[in-house]
DNA sequence: GTGGGCCGCCGAACCGATTCGACTTGTCGG
DNA sequence: CCGACAAGTCGAATCGGTTCGGCGGCCCAC
């Protein structure tokens, strides 16, 4: 079942057949139905290898992904599903790499071993060494978030300083004084993990200028966390009116917190954050939130990485991305004293 | 940087420095040396398609998920990673491919363009037109889960009968006499997905040994859901003493259900369950449960296709999963009447 | 009637690896 | 001293596509 067979049964040569399936010359209209019946017959497909080989391009792409043994938040995951989703679309294959630990082998693979046209890569560090094999094998790629660096590379990110700054205005606005950023984990920060970094430094400044006293506060990414990080920001800091969070994985701890303690939302407290428009309607009260786009980045970083792969000499491209606040029941005006 | 222009630096025949990378036959140390070197300096990794191509397989394997826009749930994530995990262990590339919905282009493209060595297929149904399209192309497949005629294929699954019914028997045991199964919901059972049908089959019979009074209530995969169902449960059937729940997804609902009717649990109420050990464990109190060890899946999933790319035509195997159960703190005696 | 141009098709080269048969050495035994 | 044998290497074929140059036949214009 290969092109030569397909020649063969409908009397032709192999190139005709191939011309006939690209349309790159034309080919008699008796010639083509001929054919087509055939591999309708049949049911050819080319071979993926023999014509990656041939083309130089494998019609399809790498997804750098967490190492598996972390479990992937649901931002992550909405990502992945994204991208796949958006690829597909548009006939391209996923191969899918774990990367960090020691999967490096893997990564390696797909560079050098030219499995890929290529590569988007997640959860992209301030100082990432893969951006720079990526860059020194000369492989098109597209991260998602983008390093310290932004300007040589591609990239699309959610604007984490702007958003935390945008729900820090939200609650000034609404008569809140003193707030408190619940933070991603402190190992991620210390790891060079931008969009911490980001949203700690939005948090810093938006407090800064209106002069509200305010607390960054570094939580796990996972519930129990977010539960301890709550109980705690209650004990020593009663003071507190408004919350902004940007860690996703820890609001069911936070919202368990606040129903253990019996904290009445958003009459004595008010929370907004940044998180996937899944987690906050799951939060009850709903939460007031910048909804952040996973669908939309994949898919952008899925054409950004296409028109790369196309002209790959043509000037970076970057999308940052800053959803509007969903305004939704978990924030209200701050309780008089 | 391709084998040719190694063979050119080192001063030898392609030929020769594939063997002295294969070893399938013999090359001086010398001569070897000289190879290596040059490869070293220039970083040389054999082109995937080349290899592929007269190779005739791939060294990559498919991954057939549940289409994107439905969310996956954490269990199904865990085999999805679990899957990566241990194909990058053997040297595999993992192809992911969404399925159902209007994607069976990609599904086909893997199929028939012969990108994958073998097919791991995830959320099979009791009759899977997948699994009989992979047949009928001849290409060697593994599903997690399996068919109404699981005689002929490869595949791994949790025993969910047995496990379900054990739940029963524990509960039996403490003496619970009248106990709830919160299932999966009524569209997966309508579309024949096996571990819905198993449970239901399980729970049943179970109920039946134990002379107990059970019901069957469907619940759709996620929190809200959950929550609605306890609800219900309570409000309808408040002589329940006892719930068997195989519906991950619904736990922090069901959570949430519990804490705002401010029912004690094991006190008042006892839950059990299968769940993947990460959601046992995240369930205040700790739940008791079978755990879905959904790593342990992945691997030998993977496992079982290599051996299958191997020997096709061996007979099928299959690994039918029985993981204890976890006595937490979510069981306890049935309340005095 | 003949030359030019175009349409439709064919044959061969090529992509980068693997593998088989054959060839050149060198060594050892008879 | 010559033949057998083994080790080490080379050249060519092959996998299944794509693509380039060329060739035959037909139509049309001069």
């Amino acid at each position: 079942m290969n092109i030569g067979e397909i020649a063969r049964r409908a009397g032709v040569a192999r190139s005709t057949v191939s011309y006939a399936l690209s349309g790159r010359r034309p080919v008699s209209p008796a010639t083509k139905r001929r054919i087509q019946a055939v591999i309708d017959e049949i049911g050819y497909r080319p071979h993926a290898a023999a014509r990656a080989l041939k083309e130089g391009r494998t019609r399809a792409i790498g997804l750098v992904i967490p190492p598996a043994s972390l479990l992937l938040t649901d931002m992550q995951l909405g990502f992945v599903a994204s991208v796949v989703e958006a690829a597909a679309h548009a006939d391209l294959d996923v191969l899918l790499s774990p990367s960090g630990g020691d999967h490096d082998r893997s990564f390696e693979r797909l560079i050098s071993g030219r499995r890929v046209d290529g590569v988007i890569l997640m959860e992209i560090r301030l100082e990432d060494e893969r951006v720079t094999r990526l860059q020194q094998a000369g492989l098109p790629f597209v991260t998602i978030g983008h390093t310290a660096r932004p300007q040589g590379t591609c990239w699309v990110d959610v604007d984490y300083a702007t958003l935390v700054a945008r729900c820090v205005h939200h609650l000034a606005d609404l008569g809140h004084r003193t707030v408190a950023l619940i933070n991603r984990s402190t190992e991620l920060v210390a790891a060079g993990y931008g969009p911490a970094h980001r949203a700690q430094a939005g948090f810093a400044e938006a407090v800064r200028r209106r002069g509200l006293s305010g607390m960054n506060v570094p939580c796990a990414d996972n519930p129990a966390a977010g539960e301890e990080c709550f109980e705690q920001l209650r004990e020593r800091h009663g003071e507190i009116t408004g919350i902004v969070t940007v860690n996703e994985a820890a609001l069911p701890g936070i919202q368990r917190g606040i129903e253990r303690a019996g904290v009445a939302v958003p009459r004595e407290l008010s929370i907004a954050g940044v998180a996937a428009r899944h987690w906050a309607e799951g939060f009850r009260p709903q939460l007031t939130a910048a909804d952040v786009p996973t669908l939309e980045m994949g898919t952008h970083a899925v054409d950004l990485l296409l028109e790369r792969i196309a002209t790959p000499d043509g000037a970076p491209r970057h999308l940052l991305l800053t959803p509007p606040i969903s305004l939704r029941d978990s924030t209200g005006p701050a309780p008089a004293r």
